[in-house]
DNA sequence: ACGAGACGGAACGCTTGCGTCTCGACTAGG
DNA sequence: CCTAGTCGAGACGCAAGCGTTCCGTCTCGT
């Protein structure tokens, strides 16, 4: 089976959908176990070197438990990776250009500041320039999602005329993103506390340059 | 022995010291294969599949030709990347802020609109967060050389009076490599022919803002 | 001509992880 | 109470890659 994750599961579960504190949506106990154990064993090891026998042997479950669910280790990467991507991704709107702006930079820092995401965000992306099916999955369920979501924030600043409606896009985001992430997640530099406010300021002078 | 590489061959190379167009210097025919099949390989399979049966293999070399002269897949990557990023990374001087900003974004584009370049510097960078020996070796090559080099390219623009003196270093250099990092080694997505002019004139925005 | 040493290639024993399969234990619904 | 289904645990055969060791060949410098 390639389709829904759990459905073997879903009509006997003892607890039929329990919902973490900002994580996905996971079915019971068990699954829970073993996406937490999914995911720590991801940081460490690298999609590349994860090993579904280090996985259940974490959780403290059987590898039957792993292949009852999902059929292979891709589909349990789309699958877990998507829901917690998509599961984060909150809208923003705060009323103001600024108050968006650093919002997001905050939201993009304290993902990036916990070692287990600023380990597997890189590794699934630099997988996703090997793995065409990996990258296809991703990109629709979490790349496109979000780039949504920024350019709907941009849209509100111009209807608010805090940006000329010809601002370049495309442009705004990548200067939105890149950064912070370069800095967090590509050279691995601590930030001083008033970084976020700096770097702000410094966007949305570019944004209207 | 762990120290310099190819170190055995060195005395009795027919080609003793041969330079590859932009490459890093290569002892002997042998080497060179090596190392270009390695980059291919590692390219195509990431530095955590990476297998020196493979490398060997598309080399048209045994096993042994590689650990006679690298004595890990460690030491030899962190040997034969680090000499070609130290190789490429080259000292930029136009003469205006305009100019070296727009002639590194150039540099950078040139490199990661390459297969090779755009998936193995992701790979080894997400590796880096998992692996402190890789981390520090290519931190201290790469990293801190070319973060050396930018910030020499900002003081001669102080010193030109094109930056006020106070201009805040740190975060314009994480603005001058990150958009355009995360544009084309992290989201993937193809830039418009004036996508770097445009966004050399945001970036000079910022920077004086 | 000779010996030293690197060469490609193949096999060695060993470890890891794969995906499947079988256990006995536990639990829930009927 | 019974039975169907999941549970943890782990053995299975298979494949890949490790690092080492040998082989016979080739090319040097002496």
């Amino acid at each position: 089976m390639t389709t829904s994750p759990s459905s073997r599961t879903s009509a006997r579960t003892p607890t039929p959908e329990r919902r973490l504190p900002g994580g996905p949506v996971l079915q019971d106990s068990v699954t829970e176990a073993i996406a937490t154990a999914f995911f720590e064993e991801l940081a460490s090891s690298g999609y590349a070197r994860l090993s579904l026998e280090a996985v259940a042997k974490r959780a403290g479950a059987g590898k039957a438990a792993i292949y009852r669910r999902w059929s292979s280790k891709l589909e349990m990467t789309v699958a877990l990776a998507s829901a917690v991507a998509v599961d984060a991704a909150g809208e923003i709107d705060t009323g103001t250009l600024r108050g968006d702006v650093l919002a997001f930079l905050t939201d993009v820092a304290g993902a990036l500041r916990h070692s287990l995401p600023s380990r597997i965000v890189p590794d699934l992306l630099a997988e996703c320039a090997r793995n065409p099916e990996l990258a296809q999955a991703l990109f629709t369920a979490v790349r496109d999602t979000r780039r949504a979501n920024a350019t709907r924030m941009l849209e509100r600043a111009v209807e608010r005329g805090e940006l000329p409606p010809e601002v370049d896009r495309e442009l705004a985001l990548d200067l939105l993103a890149g950064p912070l992430y370069w800095r967090l997640a590509v050279i691995r530099t601590p930030t001083a506390p008033d970084y976020l406010d700096r770097l702000t300021d410094k966007l949305l002078a570019a944004f209207t340059a």
